[in-house]
DNA sequence: GCCGATTTGTGCGTATGTATG
DNA sequence: TCATACATACGCACAAATCGG
């Protein structure tokens, strides 16, 4: 029985003991310098060195394993995880979809955000890429287009080719949060609206126009793509949503 | 739509039991269109209905919890959460203090991101405030610029400002998407760098300009103010890392 | 304020699945 | 094949918080 009442005002911060748990672990990642893939201290272990019981530490580790601080591998034992934004999209896919008035709503501010991010970062993007030629993303724009002739989803190449455009900038957090909006709005947008085989087309070109603007070093031209990316998507958004101001 | 039960061996779908449970949760949120605050089953009433333990039945349930897609109450009950994007903060806030290379590579980013959405959300936030006159944006102004002469800080204050400059224009998720990163860089900050008196008071200054812009109508003189908001901050990171490409 | 019912929080024992040697 | 170590899951008992009579 650890009752452990702290004397004075801190007892046990705020929360359960899992809640407190959860703290100790991170603190003792921070404490030894732990990094993504380092192997931590087992159930047990944490047991003994935080004196709480099992169903506390597990708790515990869910709490972070849920945040992707820990990465938990049955049988073989729990390790520090990527930190990835894979919490924000779960949250906000999950949200986006349980907004019965509000629709395209959520929706449309993803995708702003989305916007708003490849024209904030156009300069640095294309200051990185200017006469160079990057092959992977030459690729990648290929084989969007190829799809789209075929009439096929590009999901994959498209994701990639966004987070590349940012993580090789050297912007690795909004490469990642970039990846989670993107990851968001192909969750949601299937059970809104489907897009045309034309749109289709039009977005895996503007692609291509963007990498070649990026490599010209055009920052305009860049901007231009990027709008003319995201057009198709914006236009059957408001097409459902009409009430949105300028 | 989902797997469901396997017949025979306790094997179903893919992940864990707890994994798997914490899906069928959130399916039933959906199913019966709850909303934040709506009261969900007991653990022991899920207990049954997914066929699973306890254990596994508050292992999915902590899982959504640092989700905040629900809200658990001791001794009450287990309700639909507010779906904030509490979980976001929490992860970047940890990245940002793991990284001891990039101590801050990670937070400058964050910066850059508040920077992108204060621009790029500038037309929409001067539109909505043009001819208006906000009585509390004017008194949060006034409070931050109080405590600024005093010498003292505005964490309130300058939270509030910036999540109801986006609020107040309908963008719920973008605000909350402010505060988000406002909280991870308060959050990181002082573990890195305190800022001058000086700095402190230009920025305070930088929130009253953006208001008297935005209900003057004047977009450009909106970005301005933005700029010289972020200009002191952007300063102490630009100083602590100076490799820093164009 | 007391009591009991309800519900979540914690502790513990046990059995099973999974990787390693 | 077997043994070991560890994560996963189950079930129960009790503690603590909350609410209503």
């Amino acid at each position: 029985m650890t009752s452990e009442v702290v004397p004075g005002i801190g007892i046990r911060g705020n929360g359960s003991l899992a809640s407190e748990a959860a703290r100790e672990i991170k603190r003792l990642i921070l404490a030894n310098g732990l990094r993504s893939g380092d192997l931590l201290p087992t159930e047990s272990e944490l047991c003994e060195k935080l004196g709480v019981s099992r169903s506390s530490v597990r708790e515990a580790i869910r709490t972070l394993q849920t945040l992707d601080i820990v990465d938990v591998k049955h049988g073989r034992g729990t390790f520090v995880g990527k930190m990835s934004l894979q919490p924000l999209v779960e949250t906000l896919a999950f949200r986006s979809v349980t907004s019965p008035g509000d629709d395209f709503r959520a929706l449309r501010e993803v995708v702003d955000v989305r916007v708003s991010l490849d024209l904030s970062f156009a300069e640095r993007i294309v200051a990185h890429f200017e006469g160079t030629r990057h092959e992977l993303l030459h690729l990648l724009v290929g084989e969007m287009v190829a799809s789209a002739r075929r009439g096929e989803p590009f999901a994959a190449a498209d994701r990639e080719f966004h987070t590349q455009l940012f993580s090789e900038s050297g912007c690795e957090m909004v490469s990642q949060l970039v990846a989670a909006f993107w990851d968001v709005h192909t969750a949601v947008l299937p059970q809104l609206a489907i897009p045309t085989p034309c749109d289709i087309e039009l977005t895996a070109k503007a692609h291509g126009d963007m990498l070649e603007a990026a490599e010209a070093g055009d920052v305009e031209a860049y901007r231009r793509a990027v709008n003319a990316h995201y057009a198709p998507l914006l236009r059957v958004l408001d097409a459902s949503a009409p009430d949105r101001s300028a």
